[in-house]
DNA sequence: CCTTTCGCGTACCATTGGTATGCGAAACTG
DNA sequence: CAGTTTCGCATACCAATGGTACGCGAAAGG
């Protein structure tokens, strides 16, 4: 790691640019913002951006990384500080839903991210910050015998997508307890999934 | 509704401008094709596309319009051949995942409906032509006691989240029991939700 | 048959993502 | 410390795209 005058000013132009750039694709959304306004908002130019990154799409792609990164973290944070393996999945699961309440967590990686990127790549990211952990989890309650065997992918998947278009629809919702119905209505799914609740 | 020659050709010109779109949208993404391809494939001219639609965006939000209304009636045209209501909701939810399994529908319909219409929009053409018959189908097994008094929309929400995401995967996966993994994980999800579950 | 309508083609414009090139200061080198 | 190289960045420019203004010619109406 070089630490000269050069390579500090580098780094800053960078994270300016992956900060407005997040600001301004979470606000407008990918197509709704020109590069003119990027670099503008940065204070530096066209030529300062394409000597950071390849394309505006490699723009979008750091500041998804970064957002999926932040709510992964934020995650498995909440899901470490329980000691049941099960208490785990459950608060995992309900953080997330709270995670993404943010606007631009919400634009930028739920309803941009997989029609920028394309759903394959999209997967790929978010199967390295957040739904590995879920997966693991799953994995986990299964072999302890928590869960009912079962594969793990279609039940990953499933609830991968409950709780995206769940954020999406809570962000819009007026009512007071939409969050706290929904909390609700998800606990109730995963509890249904455990090998003692008399289905399967 | 006039029948002369030239309502017929301005018809005819409209359906062939819908088709050529969606075809391409399937295709590239509304972002990978030109109005000039689109015209260029449909055989006239961007004067007769601005005289049809008011914009690019026009256009793809006819095209969404038909492939939600073809998912729907698919759809409820499986679960209306069954008489229980509790086997309409789960006949309609597996169908729904075989009947977005077309890559035409991915696309416009799950990958780019939201990004280009904006997620709000999105949800309310999604809420005419399908989420609709599932909150309605939620809502008479509520009344009739099948399934546990509790709002509608959290469930619809999450139910609708899942499936939307489970196609998706099912499109891109190669192991030959996916669909069937996910259709019975769907199908004890939507079981435990029951009022004789032992859950809730 | 003469006028009006209108579906559509042609020519054009503004903006956008992206590129080629030059400059000036920081970082090596003797 | 002078000379040279490196490199972060700015300027000027280009091709393509969505969108508009306007004109033509055939069908519709009297």
């Amino acid at each position: 790691m070089k630490h000269g005058v050069r390579a500090e000013q580098r780094e800053q132009t960078r994270r300016t640019l992956l900060a407005e750039g997040r600001r301004l694709f979470a606000a407008k959304g990918y197509a709704g913002v020109g590069l003119a306004e990027i670099v503008a908002a940065a204070g530096v130019t066209k030529g300062a951006f394409y000597h950071h990154f390849d394309s505006k799409l490699a723009l979008f792609r750091g500041v998804l990384t970064a957002v999926q990164e932040q709510v992964g973290a934020e995650v498995a944070a909440a899901a470490d500080a329980e000691k049941d393996p099960w208490q785990q999945l459950v608060t995992g699961c309900l953080t997330f839903l709270t995670a993404t309440a943010a606007p631009d967590v919400q634009r930028v990686m739920l309803v941009d991210g997989p029609a920028v990127l394309g759903w394959a790549e999209w997967r790929a990211l978010d199967e390295a910050s957040s739904a590995r952990h879920l997966a693991e989890a799953l994995e986990v309650l299964i072999e302890s015998g928590v869960l009912a065997r079962q594969p793990v992918a279609p039940l990953t998947h499933l609830l991968s997508g409950a709780m995206n278009e769940a954020a999406l629809w809570l962000a819009g919702s007026a009512g007071d307890s939409d969050l706290d119905d929904t909390k609700t209505a998800l606990t109730r799914m995963l509890t249904a999934l455990r090998a003692d609740s008399g289905v399967g």
